[in-house]
DNA sequence: GTGTACCATAATA
DNA sequence: TATTATGGTACAC
């Protein structure tokens, strides 16, 4: 059994599918991507996923929330995804890491690899993808579009310019 | 700005 | 199975 949820913050549509544990998927989508029309469908879904939906408003409202407790769906991804994704996860709140410090932590000098694997991550927010950014301070890419991790990182209070480690 | 080393994946042969 | 193409990078010019 799948359940969604489907959440609309202001210009921002999120999706999300889980099954009774775990969630297996979020997607992030800037309103003029969405496509289909109406609003947000009401369906009845586990009690920690509706405990998500507040957190995600909680969220965009400024608060500080920590996802590292809702239980992800990675187990069927490659090791290599894995690393990079749990040590994504380890970065705090308001802050950011560049592409070869996880690098480092992974012992390994693949920084377009870290890259790309982060490009597929199926959990946007969840995995704080948005807080990897280049060495150089610029932002980098971001899937769902650089607008979108540039809002992320506003709503942290982050900025870098400057560099970072 | 350009070139090159870097490494996981996907696409292609 | 082997080879190439493609990146959300980094670093030295």
């Amino acid at each position: 059994m799948l359940y969604s949820l489907e959440i609309k913050i202001d210009s921002l549509w999120i999706k999300v599918i889980s099954n009774e544990e775990e969630i297996e998927k979020l997607s992030l989508l800037s309103e003029n991507f969405f496509i289909e029309e109406g609003s947000p469908k009401k369906r009845r879904v586990p009690y920690w996923l509706r405990r998500l939906e507040g957190d995600l408003r909680n969220y965009f409202s400024g608060q500080r929330v920590d996802f590292g407790k809702y239980p992800l769906k990675i187990a069927n991804y490659s090791v290599f995804s894995q690393k990079v994704w749990r040590e994504v996860k380890k970065i705090p709140y308001g802050e950011v890491r560049s592409y070869k410090w996880i690098g480092k932590k992974l012992n390994t000098r693949g920084y377009r690899a870290i890259g790309r694997v982060l490009s597929l991550n199926p959990f946007p927010l969840l995995i704080p993808c948005h807080r990897v950014v280049k060495k150089n301070g610029s932002l980098g890419g971001f899937s769902q579009g650089e607008e979108i991790k540039k809002r992320l990182l506003e709503i942290e209070g982050v900025f870098c310019e400057g560099g970072i480690n």
